[in-house]
DNA sequence: CTGCGCCGAACTGTATACACTTTGGCATAC
DNA sequence: GTATGCCAAAGTGTATACAGTTCGGCGCAG
């Protein structure tokens, strides 16, 4: 796995729309440093930073005009969310998450979100299914639209909302964070996952929420889940250092 | 709620035995930043620090003889564990989990280790029930010897270990975090759940692993988990703030 | 006696400085 | 030609300096 060198300018300080991964709720802003790991974040989660590439303090600073302790701030934050990886002495990575760590992750969402749906049949309003209706027409919208960043970003949101509407904002913060690890693994595995068939499947178990169809609901979350990971490359690929290091005896 | 000016000296840097909350398997060691968040992981955890309590940089940095800037990197992780909450431009203080935040992560707790028991029981092998018989051994020793502390922590280890088992490190981190925000909850809220009955509850969740009993196994972990919240003092206590603040009309 | 406002001590937020480690290249030895 | 060792540039780890904010007290007015 060569270290991208690629061009660190791509990362650019966005002004007012800042990525709001865990801005709207976790921190009141304690200064800048959230500012520039959305920055990073989003950079990352729409492919501009390609994992492996070297993330150097000095670098960010200068191009967020700051000096490297909140550059170094918002690093560590970025490495407790399993975005970048810290090499001690060495330097900070955007993360290179293993096949086995992306099979982990789907794992766990799967325990998680299976249940989430059951409890969620049991005691879902119209009002919540107003909401999430509304969220598969944006869903639909940016699908249309072809709006790649949009689309990817709203059916990952959409497992959020639905852990939202059980007014558990720990479940929901936790999840969030699953979710922004997906995306980075979605990236390095990169999906045949059609965006079309994932908001079809998200359809789906949205009806069967409403019908307060347990037994199909989870079922449908759970095979949702399923494909998407399936449909991960999720096979140490030819050619793949891991592959070069086995001398197949 | 007033806040508690409890003399700052109870952290003391222990010198090799430091806490292994997640210092064993997380980051290669950065530095002595780790040493620190341990100490006063380890402090919160065994109430030496109160919830409320205000962690002045100086103050600690002066206690363990390093700059502010190592205190802050700690401070910072510590808030991500949700043990300190980081008041931007007043300081950080030991966090006090309200009550419904404590709801919530037992919630989430139920949803996580329910389903992770049931899936333990269809592939638990007999060497993983052994190292389980072991450590509900441990469990039982810490409580003969009333080692507070040691049984405290063992009595959580339980869930990790289980999560372990699956042999999903994902999964392990995320319920060792929830557990240590569980510990401040318990802390906080005073648990008059006797350790004993929760070592009982382990063993009985065990046997019915180990006959790969799931349905028992499942409902037995429910139920233990809703024990140890229902012992909780989760009910807004007479002359807590919040009562007073309602006029009660 | 109570309340308001000003001021200084203390503390946090950010930048900068310095020491030590890593790294890549070049020269030298074989 | 390949390998080894040394050195300088670059980068991280930690400490320190400085600016801006908060907080508590003291005095003064009512």
């Amino acid at each position: 796995m060569a270290r991208s060198r690629a061009n660190l300018k791509v990362i650019q300080p966005p002004s007012p729309p800042a990525a709001r991964t865990r801005a709207t709720v976790a921190a009141p802003a304690p200064g800048s440093t959230q500012r520039i790991a959305d920055a990073i974040t989003t950079a990352i989660v729409e492919r501009r930073l390609m994992p492996g590439t070297k993330l150097a303090e000095q670098q960010i600073a200068d191009i967020f005009k700051v000096s490297r302790t909140l550059v170094r701030q918002a690093l560590n934050q970025l490495s407790r969310d399993h975005l970048v990886k810290l090499e001690p002495a060495r330097g900070a990575f955007v993360a290179e998450p293993s096949i086995e760590e992306a099979r982990q992750v789907f794992e766990v969402r799967k325990m998680i979100e299976v249940q989430l749906v059951r409890e969620l049949c049991a005691q879902v309003t119209p009002e919540q299914v107003a909401r999430l209706r509304e969220h598969l027409r944006h869903e639909a919208d940016a699908v249309a639209r072809t709006d790649v960043t949009g689309r990817t970003r709203l059916l990952a949101d959409f497992h959020v909302v639905l852990a939202r509407l059980l007014g558990n904002e720990v479940l929901a913060q936790l999840l969030a964070d699953l979710l922004s690890r997906c995306s980075l693994i979605a990236l390095m595995y990169q999906s045949a996952h059609s965006a079309e068939h994932s908001a079809e499947e998200h359809v789906a178990i949205v009806d069967a929420i409403e019908r307060g169809d347990a037994r199909t609901a989870t079922r449908l979350m759970a095979s949702h889940l399923g494909n998407v990971e399936r449909n991960l490359r999720l096979h140490p690929r030819a050619g793949s250092l891991a592959q070069l290091l086995v001398p197949t005896p």
